[in-house]
DNA sequence: CCCAGGCTTGAATCCCGAT
DNA sequence: CATCGGGATTCAAGCCTGG
């Protein structure tokens, strides 16, 4: 059988995999399921219900299972792949290193590991742990040292206002218009991936005309991505429902022309500087004391960046304010340290911070 | 043998780590060999060879040999910590996937994986990938839903400017005068970690005394934190010399003062009022009505701190519950009193009773 | 038509001490 | 160890509604 392209497979990913002939495809590109392992019910502060991807779909009994599993769709792509091919594989701290011993198990050589950074993620609600705002992608090639991949250097170099493009990228979840929706207007897919990601994936990697795989086709946002930009596509995915949903919306997508190709541009976030980064650089310490302009007002630091004045404690601009029993108070100015040239606004720091960070 | 506090065990990881007693440690924190499969030497463009990390301890034999090197230590990390305890690991794409998986499988259950964005990382000087821009930590906690583990979710709340903080933190490389230098000047180690990645780690992590074993204690980075907040420390090098710069460094340090350590504390930590204790106070008198946010909803006050809602009566939290059909309450931030500036909520009331309580 | 303010939502391993 | 119940807990975007 030859490569069915530009098709969504309909059918288990593995029985699928296996009907694939040998080193077809240029790219495999994989959502896999995460394994979530959630608890019970988790409630927003309004007591509004969190909708919890539990899809029978993402249900495994074991890490072993999940491994079993990972192993095998895994060994299926890297057959099918070009000997110049790569892969990518996208998860969660829940199964991304599990993905990621298989990927070297298996051959496979990982070239990055690349962190898509959420600029809108759902936050921590009960205040239990950090805010879980990244997803891992791990990017290999077939093996060590064999024939050559593809990177598009300059591509990605240009698309990243000319610095290198790192291992961080920051984008937005998939949201309004472009996350698809059931007939009640509800979210058809619970864990539908931001185009701009599958965009910056498939420039970097890929030639036009390549052909891309992707066994957990989902609602066919490679699929879409890869039509626009002049590549092909072979998807495959068990829900009859998403696969229906992925056709209707490839169908609906005009391919660029050359010209249209040129970047979706990197929301480069402004390099905010907590006043707790500070102390984590070591220019000021816990205990150093802080003035306001005339140094009449002095005010405690902590090992958080909070401040002290008498019984009250909070950030450099509530305590700021509260001394001057103000509205508000902009802390970074109105709060000094002692240097060896007098009293000098904390904000001096703020810069000598800022100016080693990436711009 | 009881657990050696504010020392540098001279020797092999292992070796030392089974001198240790059972659940003693509070946390550890591990940046274990990365297992980095360089290949020959790496030029800069300017043809000036790249100082590489071909240590001998970073050289294994096999994935084999690194997974069970890593499953050795982790298994006896696992074993020194306390119930309550936590680990942190930090690695690259070469290992973290093996180490993650090490994790799991010995039972700890991951809280994050953390991704360090370095704000001045090297760039990737052949133009053939991503600018590898990162590492990733992981925090886990000794078994799944076992004794709590210690997360000052507040503190690093305060140190983020108010917004709960984040799974990507972003932190320059250990550079300038806190890189430690070898006699001739050049760098003492070559994977030095930053102070302020310490800093952050501990403050969110520990409680001042807590105990944190590093088996791979370097030029001692965890040790000199630990320290600096207040904070006991193990440390394991093998080499020695190594744990002299470890010992010269931590010596240096002046410990903060209980005062200077001290964090934004979190809510629940704070001292239980009954309701009752209003009524007590004088604050509110039996048959005084409570009202919701918008002033619909009233109930009345009874002298024993229920409240009574028609048919109804309950704790403050429940009869809150019940008038909204929420799930559940807080019925300090729900019910209000009318005072002669409109509608307060009774959490302020809670706050002056508070504010009189003996330390 | 615009703007301000409110509502909804996103791959989530999401409370904790007292009895 | 399970249960009970007090009461703590959210950020950025996009969409909608009302003025």
């Amino acid at each position: 059988m030859g490569l069915p392209v530009d098709t969504i497979i309909e059918g288990d990913c593995l029985e699928a995999l296996k009907k694939l002939p040998d080193r077809s495809v240029d790219l495999v590109f994989a959502d896999p399921p995460y394994n979530l392992q959630l608890g019970g019910d988790l409630l927003r502060p309004d007591n509004s219900k969190v909708d919890a991807v539990d899809d029978h779909w993402d249900q495994f009994e074991s890490f072993e299972a999940y491994d079993a599993f990972t192993r095998a769709w895994l060994k299926e792509c890297r057959r099918v792949l070009k000997d110049d091919g790569a892969i990518w594989v996208i998860g969660s701290y829940h199964n991304i290193f599990r993905v990621g011993v298989a990927v070297q198990d298996l051959g496979f050589w990982i070239l990055n590991d690349i962190v898509w950074r959420k600029s809108n993620p759902m936050p921590n609600f009960k205040g239990t742990r950090f805010t879980n705002a990244h997803e891992t992608l791990i990017w290999a090639s077939k093996s060590r040292g064999g024939r050559r991949y593809t990177f598009n250097y300059d591509a990605m170099k240009m698309a990243n206002d000319e610095l290198q493009m790192r291992s961080d990228w920051t984008l937005p979840l998939c949201t309004g218009d472009e996350r698809l929706k059931d007939g009640s207007g509800a979210k058809a897919h619970p864990t539908q991936k931001p185009e701009a990601l599958l965009h910056r994936v498939i420039l970097a990697s890929t030639k036009p005309g390549d052909v891309i795989l992707d066994p957990f086709f989902g609602t066919g946002t490679t699929g879409a991505v890869a039509r626009r930009l002049g590549r092909k596509f072979v998807g495959i995915e068990r829900e009859a429902e998403y696969a229906a949903l992925a056709r209707k919306r490839i169908a609906q997508v005009t391919p660029a022309t050359a010209d249209e190709m040129a970047v979706t541009g990197s929301k480069r976030a402004e390099p905010r500087v907590p006043f707790g980064t500070i102390l984590e650089a070591g220019l000021l310490r816990p205990g150093d004391v802080l003035y306001c302009p005339k140094g009449r007002n002095a005010a405690r630091v902590r090992a958080d960046g909070s401040l002290v004045v008498g019984e009250v404690s909070g950030s450099i601009h509530k305590v700021g304010a509260l001394v001057q029993s103000a509205p508000a108070c902009n802390g970074w100015t109105y709060w000094h340290f002692k240097s060896d040239k007098g009293l000098a606004p904390i904000d001096v720091l703020r810069a000598k911070v800022r100016s080693q960070l990436p711009a």
